[in-house]
DNA sequence: CCTATTTCAGATGGACTGAGATAC
DNA sequence: CGTATCTCAGTCAATCTGAAATAG
């Protein structure tokens, strides 16, 4: 092999990718744990034939029950155009039920169906195992204290 | 104003546009304290006229001296094809130099001009203001404990 | 002959905008 | 009328892959 690798001479440092001016960045921190974070659960998650917006569509149907894609919108974080999308997809495969709203022309109302219910769980159940290999470096009361934090960060408290 | 906000009603919470279950995932915390983030730093700094991938490869050259792409690559985050654009545009603007490396016609040298630094420390105290916006929810103390945790999950001991 | 470097061309997925059609 | 909803077309920045050209 060739003679341009000092840094796999230094030793243990598996990441380091980043110049240290860089790397004590909250903002790129933030990125690198969200990049990280984003890999694990888009490919947990492909695996099972879903993808990101799927999981947040089902959960919040599940919370809000039979809704409009415009309030589904505002009550996640998925843009209205991207909706669109997600809720064809989950119907395309009997997941959820789109229906013309009898009292309001203008809308769709999305359900949940049973198979849509029991993939929620399915995801639900994987995604906590992820959330597990993704936060493995720390204790469950740091694991507490990071999601306490973050909360706060985001504003959703 | 319409009638489908039932949101706005409920009282003083910004964000909270998620279902319990999501916001209870830390992957989905990452991703959205990323999100935050990365506008703040994208706004923040094209209103210097820069990138992040200006400021990350501004402060790999300020740590490690001239060096080739490849080696700036790997010491960065930065893809090396994404590297070759970055140091256009800085070369570009003067604020990097770029020549063939005398002693392996395959690489260039990269190297910081006076410019260069200049804009580097500008940057610097620009992301300085944006971090502390950003964590703004956030003791001194609280952000210590935070910058600490992710470092950790992000691997960079 | 195999590997390393630079470069380009493009795929990918996610967040977002603008506008048209329809309904209130 | 103005506004809301759904939909589509398309922008944008970022990440990443593949392969060509060149050099060791």
């Amino acid at each position: 092999m060739g003679d341009a690798n000092d840094l796999a001479t230094v030793g243990g440092m598996e990441s380091c990718r980043a110049p240290a001016r860089v790397r004590a960045l909250p903002s790129w921190l933030l990125n690198q744990a969200a990049l990280a974070a984003n890999r694990s659960v888009g490919d947990g998650l492909a695996a099972l034939g879903a993808r990101r917006h799927h999981f947040v569509l089902l959960a919040a149907l599940d919370e809000l029950g039979p809704a409009s894609q415009a309030d589904l919108s505002r009550r996640t974080t998925i843009d209205r155009s991207d909706m669109v999308a997600a809720v064809n997809e989950l119907a395309g495969r009997g997941l959820v039920e789109r229906a013309p709203d009898p009292a309001d022309g203008r809308r769709n109302v999305v359900s949940l169906t049973p198979a849509g219910r029991r993939h929620l769980r399915t995801l639900d159940r994987r995604l906590a195992g992820i959330q597990d290999d993704l936060l493995a470096a720390l204790s469950p009361a740091e694991r507490r204290t990071l999601v306490a934090l973050l909360t706060r960060v985001v504003g959703a408290e």
